[in-house]
DNA sequence: GCGGAATAGTCAAACGCTCAACTACGCTAC
DNA sequence: GTAGCGTAGTTGAGCGTTTGACTATTCCGC
């Protein structure tokens, strides 16, 4: 647990509860999302010993022209906090995938910088990762869902994150 | 990293990389999910110190005759693993909220016991919890969208955990 | 230029989860 | 009744994440 109970008084009125049919939706939707989730990080970990969120790190780098990146915008690009990028590119460094440069530009940024073996580990991984995403969810899917699942999500990112969506 | 790599070989054949399309449709879909699971988890930790892990415990027992549950089942309930479990309810006996009880009719097993102070607790969550579901998720959403979400959520889960669609 | 606020990143401690080993009990067949 | 196997649950070590404090650098107004 992570805090303490804040002084924040509860919602005014009555809460707005769920009835059945959202409790539905809701429940199906998160099971669902954690079950697959669980599933592919675990293939890929099992796999490849790369977990899916230090996949996602080398994959952010491997995209970019020089194959680096500003610590900060790579834990945002990522969805992670600071600290949590540190210490995961400082275990990237450990294996020899990452190294970090300081940043000719502002002398309090350090640039995260993919090594050679990095890319190599990326691609032994993306084949893996993109099987498992095909076998456990676009195969599961009709052309219909997959184009509902990509409204939901971007009407979704719109309100929770509107700078990522263009 | 979770464990050493596998010998497995790599999937035969050229990967079925994805089309920018489904690209698009992945990452919005995955970083909705982790945003709106992170955002919710966050509100109800920071609110009432209960974790929404820890809040999914104290649903399922709560929704139970007895307020009971073997601690197999709740893991199931709880996509937990058993090991997970036993922890997080070792946390949650500390906090006086559940308390454990031997199974009469199996000797091995343990019953997790929801207490009138657990309840309480879980009371004082649920509003909280609630609203920031409709908040960030069904106030977004369109009708047509919420079934989309639903029908969605049902598919994936009748392939990853048949078990738990009727 | 200079002092204060803001930003970039790191670090240590505390916490939760995973993994694998372990205890204890039940079930079945002999 | 007891050996062997399977099931239920717990435990401890190791790892990754969070939190908040900390250093270093840059930006901004004067």
């Amino acid at each position: 647990m992570r805090a303490s109970v804040s002084p924040e008084p509860l919602p005014t009125g009555e809460p707005r509860w769920l009835d059945v049919d959202e409790q539905k939706a809701w429940r199906a939707w998160l099971y669902s999302a954690q079950l697959l989730q669980d599933r592919l990080d675990r293939e890929l970990t099992r796999r490849t010993g790369i977990s899916h969120a230090y996949y996602e790190i080398l994959v952010a780098l491997s995209e970019t022209p020089e194959r680096m990146m500003r610590m900060s915008e790579l834990a945002d690009r990522c969805l992670s906090s600071r600290s949590r990028l540190s210490h995961a590119v400082s275990r990237l460094e450990e294996r020899g995938w990452v190294r970090r440069q300081v940043c000719e530009e502002d002398g309090r940024g350090q640039l995260a910088v993919l090594t050679e073996e990095g890319f190599a580990a990326l691609e032994g991984a993306a084949p893996i990762h993109v099987e498992g995403v095909r076998r456990e969810l676009f195969d599961q899917l009709a052309p219909e869902q997959v184009a509902a699942m990509r409204d939901f999500g971007e009407t979704l990112l719109r309100h929770l994150d509107p700078s990522r969506m263009p």
